[in-house]
DNA sequence: ACTACATTACTTGCATACAAGCTTGTGCTC
DNA sequence: GAGCACAAGCTTGTATGCAAGTAATGTAGT
């Protein structure tokens, strides 16, 4: 019925629409049922999801979507800015035409997504502009490092509540081809930048925050809440 | 006996150290009686590797090691590049001290490796340097992203067999470090970029081949090659 | 009423069993 | 002798079964 493949796909994408929030439990059973396979192909896709950094197994005690802890969360945004900067500086007397072309298109769909749209189609729409310039420009190893990037601060952003507009990132995210589009490559780099920054600074609130409380706040909670899976 | 971590740490020493070449086959019952365990185990472990970009599976014909194309080896380079140009360029204002003098033992053991050592030794030394620069600087993420990423580009060594001498990176490892000290953080980017780009140029002259032929030669020689794996 | 303990139910960890498909070797036919 | 069809063996794909450990519940004792 499902493959491996899907089953994965699917759980990513629940985590990336907030369907499943860091921190919940995936039973391997419930999720054998839902997708009407047998616990093996589950547990396959959760091994490589761990992998990924998706989710983590606690021996005996079942798999949780992970709950990056604050220093995790920083350093997931650095890597984002080391690997998109560089990415960027690396691009040099590039034919950039057709790559413009792409990223408008999506920018549009951004936009579409703004007013339509509910809250994990924009936060996937907002993630994946990222992807696809590192695709547009040729990068697929950097594409496929940058889809679990983009993921895990997503994640962070659920986990602590960004408050960054969604509005704001769309219109960086325009800012940034204008920049592409006048040749200015270190100028796009450094909006990039501050672009990141920026969604980073949205959580800064929470991440000043001591940890200890919200995590406490989580375990109290957790046991009550049952483990509910994307609907099939 | 064996968990998976083992299993998959073991086939990645292996692959690293070339007793595992790219393109060989690796049965799932002859990794299971060679450690010792069933082969659920081993699947799970080939199914991190495989999320990991190690190996691959060819559906019911078994797992391979990963035979990047000359596409993809160019790729892997231009990650490098990106990635590790984008790190030293983040690094500002950050205290070097400590990070300088593990780079400097690390070096030690490098040259240590240049006479006694042998090349599989060799090789993971001089791709750790890497890893553990980001380590050094703080990057988690990055330093997982660079196992995987100077990993694949050891495997494109070993399959389009580079030139490359490994006193050569040794010495560059070294005027790298030397650049950090002198706190000329962009210097040491321009040498990682140059130092990235030779190991590349050492691989130019296979690159340069008609990809087809190594890969029929390949073909028609892999099936007399027996999966000789690592000894227990 | 509250705590300590035993028992029960449930979950993961791992192995084994069975089904499906590819590869190869053999024999038959032309 | 060459080519093709068929069958046997081996390999992967998936499910199921059992062992082991964890959490929860109920019970007895203070």
């Amino acid at each position: 019925m499902a493959t491996q493949s899907d089953i994965a796909h699917r759980v990513v994408e629940s985590i990336l629409g907030q369907r499943l929030k860091p921190g919940e439990r995936l039973g391997e059973q419930a999720l054998a049922d839902l997708f009407g396979v047998s616990r093996t192909l589950v547990r396959e896709a959760l091994m490589q999801l761990q992998a990924r950094g998706f989710v983590e197994v606690r021996t005996r005690k079942g798999w949780y979507v992970v709950e990056p802890s604050i220093a995790e969360a920083r350093d997931a945004f650095a890597a984002r800015r080391a690997v998109e900067g560089g990415m960027l500086r690396q691009t040099e007397g590039r034919p950039l035409q057709s790559v413009i072309r792409k990223l408008r298109q999506h920018i549009k769909d951004e936009e579409h997504s703004l007013d339509g749209a509910d809250a994990a189609t924009r936060a996937f729409l907002l993630a994946d502009f990222h992807v696809c310039l590192a695709e547009c420009l040729g990068h697929r190893v950097l594409a496929d490092m940058l889809r679990d990037l983009t993921a895990r601060t997503t994640i962070v952003a659920t986990l602590y509540q960004s408050s960054h507009d969604a509005r704001a990132s769309c219109a960086d995210h325009a800012r940034i081809v204008g920049m592409l589009e006048a040749g200015d490559l270190s100028g796009a780099e450094r909006l990039m930048l501050e672009h990141i920054g920026s969604v980073e600074a949205g959580l800064g609130k929470s991440l000043d925050q001591q940890p200890d409380a919200k995590e406490k706040l989580r375990a109290t909670l957790a046991p009550l809440r049952r483990p509910r899976l994307a609907r099939a």
